[in-house]
DNA sequence: AAAACTGACTTGTGAAATGCAAGTGATTAT
DNA sequence: ATAATCACTTGCATTTCACAAGTCAGTTTT
């Protein structure tokens, strides 16, 4: 049930099936973090923002592996942690949250000016860098 | 209930306080549409995206405007009608959704490929163009 | 090797948000 | 004056969410 209607609106306009993924309260801070901070934990992700609850967690950590934002990997040095990462298509959303970063900024109140300043000061540079340091942690497990 | 929490997290990077009013299935379609269509009227809405429904619509609406991010007039041709319009702050969140829309035009496939290419082979032009007929349709208001 | 601990989850339960159908009240068309 | 139209509300069933309390594999401590 509900799958004809979702079809329908799906098929308009282009991000109407994305937003199915990102439009939510905490897919988009996961990957903020992962884009800014690169891998992380089951663990690190609730303490990073206290708020959310731990079936939630688990539920968009899966969604986003099954929307091929994310994947996992065993921590090599501890087999209880699982370690997760961006894919391509994951770190392929760095503008779009630069973006809505720097609004956020220009808008409201934030934390973390210098992050803000770095981004807006040179955005081209900044998302280079991001795609950078995303593209060395990978090339270990690539090659 | 529940504030103290919020405000922890809300306090935490950029972003966090955004999230609270663009994280969710509906806000970012409206304001894409108004972006790419200009001015909508309820009815409209309820129309572009058949899914969601009428009292999710007025409380989105609702909240946008309660956050800064549209407005309403009255038409002036029939008085039944209200006219929903993006302030400034709305039509600041251009970059985000056309970086959205990119996105999901590379990662998924989508309608509307004209406007998907239009975006991508000058952005820069794409975004003057949606914030000229912006600002036109404010012109007559302001002065 | 047994006991205690950690990390990544699941399960249960009540509260809140959502979806749907059916109004309501103020215009406007006929 | 009556019927439509428009922008919503209201009531109720369903789904999602938050919070507390497990579970279970792997790890450290003793």
């Amino acid at each position: 049930m509900g799958r004809k209607k979702d079809l329908k609106r799906r098929s308009g306009c282009p991000l109407n099936a994305s937003v199915e993924m990102l439009g939510d309260r905490w897919s988009l801070l996961i990957i903020r973090d992962m884009m800014l901070c690169g891998a992380r934990s089951y663990k690190e992700f609730l303490k990073c923002y206290e708020g959310i609850a731990t079936n939630i967690l688990a539920d968009r950590l899966r969604k986003l592996v099954a929307y091929g934002i994310i994947t996992t990997e065993k921590d090599p040095s501890d087999g209880r942690k699982l370690v997760y990462l961006l894919t391509a298509k994951g770190i392929d959303l760095a503008p779009v949250l630069t973006e809505m970063v720097l609004w956020a900024a220009a808008h409201e109140e934030t934390g973390n000016q210098a992050l803000v300043r770095q981004m807006r000061d040179d955005q081209e540079k900044f998302l280079a860098g991001v795609r950078q340091r995303w593209a060395n942690r990978h090339s270990s497990r690539t090659t």
